[in-house]
DNA sequence: CTGCTTGCAAAGGCTTTGCAGAACA
DNA sequence: TGTTCTGCAAAGCCTTTGCAAGCAG
């Protein structure tokens, strides 16, 4: 995985996105949004860092993880709880749904309008809807 | 959380679910299988563990975590991916999907008939479809 | 008997945290 | 100057694994 500059959404930019979400844009902040903001992708942790990082050391890991936490919180992206085994993060802020391949952990994009969930049933009392995530689960044709 | 032998489904029962998932039944799996199968419900590794063992020690932390991962595999219970910090099994193996509140971890299940994912996309070239999860997130009214 | 299963403890992977120093307003 | 943020290392949590002993068929 290799990103050039030409690839990447300007830092002013991103700085303008950062604020928008009331996030105030330091330099690591600005790195991993411009990484993220740039393309509709799925990234855990252990990917941004490594792309963030990929010509000379800019954010620590701890940061990376805290950064994302904080950008899920704030609503630039969606945290993805697919995988059993990582949190995944999707920058694809629309709403929209995933297939997820559970042979090779692949996951990739379903527009809303591909899938109907025409009828909702009654939310439990008390309470208020928070999204609704459709997760259709492949495997290898054998 | 407490169980009585009144709750359970008998051990005779237990063991003949386990063959039919080409499970052998020992008496460890028995004795996890006689309480995921007793009602539907959601359960992680730890919860499993306190109540297996409730009484006196049976069944070793490795071994439930091992015995769900396989009756994961064998489609006796549902692995659901859910919750961003541990794995919960659910004993209905009925094809349903579930609000999930974001505050509180609590599961509830949806019948498959309260919603309507009517139309679905095509699938990835080379997949054939594994499920379908409908992940309804709530959060507390404010 | 022979292979599968269990239990213990250790290791592993992902993520969070405590705290001191750096950056920022 | 006071607050916020970063980085490092350590800790934490859930889960898996190596291996010796035990059990099932």
């Amino acid at each position: 995985m290799s990103y050039t500059n030409e690839e990447l959404m300007p830092k002013s930019e991103v700085i303008g996105i950062l604020r928008q979400h009331q996030i105030s844009p330091t330099q690591q902040r600005v790195e991993i949004a411009q990484i993220l903001m740039s393309k509709p992708q799925h990234l855990c942790a252990e990917q941004v860092l490594e792309i963030v990082n990929q010509d000379r050391p800019k954010v620590s890991k701890a940061t990376v993880y805290n950064t994302l936490g904080l950008f899920a919180r704030k609503g630039l992206v969606q945290e993805l709880i697919i995988d059993p085994t990582k949190v995944y993060y999707d920058s694809n802020t629309r709403h929209h749904h995933h297939f997820y391949n559970v042979d090779t952990g692949e996951l990739v994009d379903i527009n809303k309008e591909e899938v109907d969930v025409a009828r909702l049933p009654n939310l439990p009392m008390g309470t208020i809807p928070d999204g609704v995530d459709v997760v259709v689960r492949v495997r290898k044709a054998s």
